[in-house]
RNA sequence: GCAGGAAUGGCGGAACUGGUAUACGCGUCAGAUUUAGAAUCUGAAUUUUGAGAGUUCGAAUCUCUCUUCCUGUACCA
């Protein structure tokens, strides 16, 4: 019987999906084990065999726990809200739950061929109202929270409301709007409900607010930052503007410290978390508020080094600081307002962009220094940015370079208050080094005594405070698109009002056009079917709208990724219709113990989700406030292309090796269809010629009789015609096929090339396993005992094996495969205590061929719960080495001797042998090395 | 600019706490089988780990200097 993957591998897909063999239990006696993928966003161009990468990994690793004795949660599911489909619906009309829906099967059938042992009876959707409703559940546990600071998590806003009740916000410690009024007890039990309302706005952990957005009119919706290119949008280089919009945003700032320190616990790559510290932003310094002179204003500013103020001999002004207009002089006004109205027209990258032009003008006004008493002149300049900080810094130009070039440029004083530091070049910013100078009664201090010194003067002296500051902004939370999650509000008074959890979801709409609405509203604009009828608790026709119990609902969607800040969770319960998730399957489960995935969600996904982790931890709706406790980034593979050369202005094609024949200029590089290409680069020219009409009355320029092509290592891509699809891989090669050989690229974390002539390795390695259990045509395994070189092969692999599974370098255990393999190969092993074995270490990895080796074998149940076997070191066991003799560190021959042998005794033996003394010439060693087991080095 | 990572045959990559460098696979070449090809089997070659120094009996591995490449991030006060 030959090996056929195709049959074999369809057999064990239908035995797996019929039986069930995946499905998880949310209760056992096994200890538990939880392997999570990011779910794939289902997209119309399908996978590609990048994508399964990390899938793979994560799919051997799920199988081998189960192996273990664990009882394994696998699941997956799709982020299926998304921009993609939306822009589909824009061009052709059709729905993008219609378009999702086809993506889905598409995905579906090509997960399967490669056979994961995703548990898919948990299968969620983001874009599904029966897993939505939840997203929208939460919506609302944020808008009802609030974030104490004196108990450090976030609380019911019932709690905030009893202490204004009780005794006004004074007392209040939240992190909230900065721009907050104060009020007493009695003033607040005076205030109007939708005084009241707007007050508590202010606090809640989801908020609206008027936020500056980068606006694409002609998309018609904000882009997040990562969209926006050189300026232009991303999708169609439309242009962008900043514009003021009244927007949802998530209060994330409020868990800045939290989700800084929650990275100490959790085992994730030090790169990510290196990226979220440095997108968290964390800078101690303190707020020093300085008085401008003859004007009732202060300017605030944040500083990381407030033991250089006695260096302050300038304050600059960010253009859009609002204070500008209020301080600058009437002689100034005219080139102040010419500047500002300058800097407004440059976009935020042009500006970013440009660090080298310094540029900057003199308000005319002046600051009181709060402890010299100087006057230091008021400047506005653009490399200060309006959204850091306070928008305002104090200029130490012999601290600070940009501070240092502003000052030189404009010729500013650039007093020193260092010791013993020259600073007529440039500014000397290494704190750690400074003594400071000159400054009254910091002289002589170094840096950390001067922070401390001049923090507790300036909170005596009540113009400034100690402070930390965090670059992490609040996230804005409103997409004015159609295909997201509709939000569970309606607006009252203009107030915004939270739909009750028993009425929820709101389903999306239904709208003619899915572009925003001519006026400039978004998408659900259009929806002529969307109005909250507080009596029926229905979404009702808009006509109905009279603002007494029929009230309009809100527009805008949710961003992709609230549906994915969550899904982890829901796994462990997925068609809960009560509850989120059961407290039974979350206190079961807990929390993700491998998750896999790429490291281009650092600062998106992963830190959103970590945000609403530690959320519903504070309300005490899961049991562990980070969600993931290993995390993997697998990296990327990528395509390989291939390139012809055209002679210019002809549709005449060089082979790779004659192309030097050539001037640079006079070719052309094209890329063709990665498809024709056989493996050594030889290009097939009837199939070029078919494959475009350009190519149809080609010629070519051939060495030996053969094209050549180039080949370039790029991302995959239908433009570069470098993709390959895993269907055409499983058909070719099978499932077990490209799961080895994914694995057997290299290391999972590394980006590394495709390259599918590799394939045949690891093909004709499942072939020779095959051949194992194989005698010609006939099934065929002996069973007496195992011999000791049969043994000692196996325990050698399931010692590597199991090593390398636990340190997830999967490519070195294929290797290890391949050895065992050929080793029982030329011992002509078939015993079946050995084989029985050897079939569980690969059934991870090839699990295809396993089922059906091990069903041959006699066994009625899947070998997905066999026992992993169980090492024993007895069999590894030597009583000889092969020691390896070094002269002055070279090798140069090998002599058996046995391990027992005491070190004088090797020393004797060694320097009596023939080859040592050829080597030594007759000289006499000067030292011999002799590590018992290891290696005898030769000195002399 | 700052932070992090990497560099090993023609290619992808092995090498555990310093101890036989290039395991395993692809490709290449030669041979066997075959009408031919594919497939299969047998055998072979590539030369010292980016460069330079240091520590050591011994360095891909540790230390220093430099080069190149990749990733992230950037007037963050």
């Amino acid at each position: 019987m030959q090996y056929n993957h195709q049959e074999i591998e369809k057999k064990w897909q239908e035995y797996w999906a019929k039986n069930q063999t995946f499905k998880a239990s949310n209760t056992s006696d096994k200890p538990k084990y939880y392997v999570l993928d990011m779910f794939p966003y289902p997209s119309g161009a399908g996978l590609h065999v990048g994508h399964p990468l990390g899938y793979i990994a994560s799919d051997i690793y799920a199988r081998y726990k189960r192996h273990k004795g664990f009882n394994v949660l696998h699941p997956q599911g799709y982020d299926s809200f998304g921009l993609p489909a939306e822009q589909y619906a824009i061009q052709t009309g059709q729905h993008p739950a219609i378009t999702t829906e086809t993506n889905i099967k598409t995905y579906r059938g090509q997960l399967d061929k490669i056979g994961f042992s995703f548990d898919w009876s948990r299968e969620v959707r983001t874009s599904n109202p029966e897993y939505y409703k939840w997203t929208q559940w939460i919506f609302i546990q944020l808008f009802n929270s609030w974030y104490n600071k004196d108990s450090d998590k976030a609380e019911d806003v019932s709690t905030l409301i009893a202490k204004f009740e009780a005794e006004g916000n004074t007392t209040v410690n939240a992190v909230c709007d900065e721009d907050i009024i104060t009020f007493t007890a009695d003033e607040w039990n005076g205030f109007s409900s939708t005084k009241q309302q707007e007050i508590l706005l202010q606090y809640r952990l989801t908020f609206l607010s008027d936020t500056e957005v980068n606006w694409c009119p002609a998309l018609g919706t904000v882009l997040a930052n990562d969209e926006i290119v050189n300026g232009v949008s991303e999708r169609g280089g439309h242009p962008v503007v900043r514009k003021k919009m009244t927007q949802w945003s998530m209060r994330i700032s409020a868990y800045a410290q939290r989700l800084l320190d929650g990275l100490n616990g959790i085992d994730w790559p030090q790169p990510l978390k290196d990226i979220q510290t440095n997108w968290i932003g964390r800078s101690q310094g303190a707020m020093v508020s300085f008085k401008v002179d003859g004007n009732d204003a202060n300017i605030d500013v944040f500083t990381t080094r407030p033991d250089t103020i006695y260096g302050v001999s300038f304050m600059t002004l960010a253009p859009e600081h609002e204070l500008v207009a209020k301080i600058t002089t009437d002689a100034q006004r005219e080139a102040v307002e010419t500047y500002v109205e300058a800097t407004a027209k440059r976009s935020e990258r042009d500006r970013m962009a440009d660090v080298k032009t310094i540029s900057g003008v003199f308000t005319g006004a002046y600051a009181i220094h709060p402890f010299s008493g100087k006057q230091v002149p008021i400047w506005i300049g653009d490399y200060v940015l309006a959204s850091y900080g306070t928008g305002a810094v104090m200029a130490v130009p012999c601290g600070d370079q940009r501070d240092y070039d502003f000052a030189k440029h404009f010729d500013l004083e650039i007093p020193n208050i260092f010791e013993g530091v020259d600073i007529s070049e440039e500014a000397f910013a290494d704190k750690e080094k400074s003594v400071i100078a000159n400054s009254d009664f910091l002289n002589g201090l170094p840096y950390k005594k001067a922070m401390k010194t001049v923090i507790y003067e300036m909170e005596q002296r009540g113009f400034g405070y100690g402070k930390i500051n965090y670059r992490l902004r609040d996230a804005v939370f409103s997409r004015q698109r159609y295909w997201g999650e509709p939000f569970p509000v309606y607006y009252k008074d203009g107030m915004p009002q939270m739909i009750e959890k028993q009425h929820l979801p709101v389903v999306l709409p239904e709208v003619e056009k899915y572009l925003p609405t001519e006026d400039g509203k978004p998408p659900l604009g259009n929806a002529d079917v969307w109005a909250w009828d507080t009596t029926t608790n229905t979404v009702v026709s808009n006509d109905k709208i009279d603002n007494e119990t029929v009230f309009p609902l809100e527009l805008n969607t949710m961003p992709g990724w609230a549906g994915s800040s969550w899904y982890f969770n829901r796994y462990m319960d997925a068609t809960n219709d009560g509850d989120f998730v059961s407290a039974a399957a979350v206190e079961y489960w807990k929390e993700v113990d491998l998750y896999i995935g790429g490291s281009e969600h650092a600062t998106g996904h992963l830190l959103y989700a970590r945000f609403w982790q530690k959320f519903l931890f504070d309300l005490g709706l899961v049991p562990v406030d980070e969600f993931a406790k290993k995390l993997i980034n697998q990296g990327m593979i990528l395509g390989t292309s291939a390139i012809v050369y055209r002679v210019a202005g002809t549709n005449k094609y060089v082979s790779l090796g004659l192309k030097d024949n050539y001037k640079a200029d006079e070719l052309q590089e094209l890329r063709v269809d990665v498809k024709l290409i056989n493996s050594s680069d030889e290009l097939n020219l009837e199939g070029l010629k078919n494959w475009q009409p350009q190519y149809a009355d080609a010629e070519f320029e051939l060495e030996d009789g053969k094209y050549i092509v180039g080949r370039e290592v790029e991302k995959m891509s239908k433009r570069w015609f470098n993709v390959v699809n895993p269907d055409d891989i499983c058909e070719e090669y099978g499932a077990d096929s490209l799961r080895l050989f994914e694995m057997f690229l290299g290391p999972l974390e590394q980006f590394k090339p495709w390259k599918t002539s590799g394939i045949s390795g690891v093909y004709s390695f499942l072939k020779k396993l095959w051949k194992l259990f194989h005698n010609g045509e006939n099934f065929e395994v002996s069973e007496g005992e195992p011999t000791k070189d049969n043994l000692k092969t196996l325990h050698k692999t399931i010692k590597k094996v199991e090593e390398d599974i636990e340190n997830f370098s999967f490519n070195t255990s294929v290797s290890t495969f391949m050895i065992a393999v050929n080793e029982l190969t030329a011992q002509k092993c078939n015993n079946k205590a050995i084989l029985e074995e050897l079939l569980i270490l690969v059934s991870p990895y090839a699990p295809h061929i396993a089922e059906e080796l091990w069903s041959e074998l006699g066994h009625e149940n899947s070998i997905a719960f066999a026992a992993f076997p169980q090492f024993d070191g007895k069999h590894l066991i030597e009583s000889e080495k092969e020691y390896p003799i070094s002269f002055n560190g070279k090798m140069r021959f090998k002599l058996k001797l046995p391990l027992d042998m005491s070190k004088e005794d090797i020393e004797k033996t060694v320097m009596a042998h023939e080859k040592t003394q050829e080597q030594l010439q007759g000289r006499t060693p000067k030292k011999v090395i002799i590590v018992p087991g290891k290696i005898i080095n030769i000195v002399g």
